[in-house]
DNA sequence: TTGAAAGCGATACCAT
DNA sequence: ATGGTATCGCTTTCAA
């Protein structure tokens, strides 16, 4: 492949001036002159003439690249990461940077070969094993690797973060239900105690006092982690047994998309139809939500703002620590309505 | 950051062996001696030395990363490309290579200064615009890059691909409908004939013919495109009109899952209970499908193989143009049952 | 087994 | 406005 240092001597001028005319670079406001410029330009078009990123990333110590953690769909089904990754890299062009994998499968060390190897500008991570977060994190510091964490957030890091306002998601739901006549709510979820759940649960809480009703009589409940089955199953086992009770919920909030769905489908089973009998909510937003019968009310998150702050947050302020709340938004489509007078 | 010429310095030893032992190379069999090698990895370990790919991706002219192009969300909303990109990342890490993404909203131009810029060793597609694609290879073949397409198939264009067999599944589909007794089958999809809907096309005719079954009777249908709404809206309404026809079929295959899935609402929006009086079945076997009430039956295309495949054939055979067709796998999970006696 | 030196492609500084 | 030269970090001959 063609060089620079071919065109300069095709050119018959030094390697600098062909440096800055195909750089358009200005120095003092002025530059190559234009006849010579487009002489340059010229004999680099004709022989297909690509900037060398390798060589220029290497000279400057740093490659415009960025590298996203966990955006692949390895370890959890979490679909939406796949939004959070094409918002990002969309940021990212628009400021002439790009995004490399990273696998989330390597080990720490694996991961910092690859973001000191290649110099990374920056780290996207979306994850929530702690431990590893937390040696990670100790030693991108070392290395002065700017880092953001997106969909979750462990305070006790102290790294900057983007997530969003989920709390303040499921209070609207709340509310919601609330306004449409229900008065026993049920909130309901995985078993695992990530921060997401406890933050949503705590939404939860807060709504369910705003509206007057109490936490005993709509309680929350997690799946049994001792039930050796799917943990979609378990949603599901678990979702049957509320429906099944004698006072059953008239309202169902899932502590994501994924066990709201579950719910819809341990309804049908039991042949309840939603939102006649039931009405259900979830949180994310989801694609399945919208193949789902009815099509499911859900707390949206900004996935792609989510993606897109994070990146920018990395360019514009990689030092400063800082935790970003996107706001979300109670979509409201056919799974929820007004409270049946008599569900006995 | 630290060098090599930094340890060199340290270790009092020339930078060369430091280069040798750090990679741990063999010339001949023979390196570095144990003592001095172990003592330039302590100084390297101590400071954290990192190696600079950037430099020595440079003076090697390649660089063992890999573009990705479409594997985001960004045209259409297929979720699957994820898996495709999640099992490429795997297969890449377990080879020392890596991934880069590339916008799919870039141009032809700047495709390719990332592509050469970077000094990708290959490139992973997935794309239908065929006019994109057909100036893109052209390109690549210009710089001897090598490509491979995945999930499609212009064999026009004469390069590398991967797909999955989705005749022989669709085809199989066909099998598994007549055995349950079904005599009225459809086949509908969304109007954009894209290589992928007339290959599918091509298994289901061929699945009637060796059933004795007449399309005439068993016709395929495609959304308007004069329609001025969503494309899921359009194959909703298409549905619903061939659910309500009087001799309405008593089975549908869509030629994908969205699809399938909106046959699925249809019926629901009609009181049709699936599968007891209609039996539908999808292509691709995508997230949403897990969810699905029924739990949709599809034929499963292989996406984390085809993932890995791509990804190993442009390592493995880059020069060789193959075009590689994966097994599929018809998952009989539960919209689909013995037809009813009497449908009318 | 180890070292010296050239080169990869581009940039930056200092001259002219 | 343009050119010369050192430099970036590493690899690769070729000698010793």
């Amino acid at each position: 492949m063609i060089s620079m240092a071919d065109i300069a001597k095709e050119a018959k001028v030094s390697r600098t001036s062909v440096s800055l005319a195909l750089n358009e670079r200005y120095i003092d406001g002025v530059s190559i002159s234009e006849d010579i410029r487009n002489r340059i330009k010229k004999i680099a078009a004709k022989h297909g003439y690509r900037h060398n990123v390798l060589a220029s990333s290497m000279t400057k110590g740093k490659s415009r690249m960025i590298g996203c953690l966990g955006l692949d769909q390895s370890e959890e089904s979490a679909l939406f990461v796949g939004q959070i990754m094409t918002a990002a890299i969309k940021a990212a062009a628009a400021r002439d940077y790009s995004l490399k994998l990273l696998s989330s499968e390597a080990t720490v060390e694996q991961l910092l070969d690859e973001i000191c190897g290649y110099r990374l500008s920056g780290v996207i991570i979306r994850s929530r094993n702690h431990k590893m977060l937390e040696r990670l994190t100790e030693r991108l510091e070392h290395y002065h690797v700017p880092a953001v964490l997106v969909d979750t957030n462990y305070s006790d890091l102290g790294m900057s973060s983007v997530n969003s306002d989920d709390a303040e998601g499921v209070r609207q739901a709340v509310h919601h239900l609330y306004e449409l006549g229900h008065r026993r709510i049920n909130f309901i979820g995985f078993e695992d105690f990530t921060p997401f759940t406890i933050v949503r649960r705590g939404g939860y809480i807060q709504g369910l006092e705003e509206c007057g009703l109490k936490l005993e009589n709509n309680p929350c409940y997690f799946t049994d982690p001792g039930e050796l089955r799917h943990p979609f199953e378990r949603v599901e086992i678990l979702a049957a047994k509320l429906l099944q009770e004698k006072t059953r919920p008239t309202a169902i909030i899932g502590n994501c998309d994924e066990v709201a769905l579950l719910v819809l489908r341990a309804a049908w089973r039991l042949g309840i139809n939603v939102p006649d009998q039931l009405s259900v909510i979830g949180v994310g937003d989801i694609s399945p939500d919208l193949f789902s019968c009815p099509p499911l009310t859900t707390v949206a998150r900004p996935y792609l703002s989510m993606g897109a702050a994070a990146l920018n947050k990395l360019i514009d302020a990689p030092e400063e620590t800082s935790n970003m709340v996107l706001p979300v938004n109670l979509v409201i489509r056919q799974t929820t309505a007004v409270c049946p007078i008599n569900v006995e």
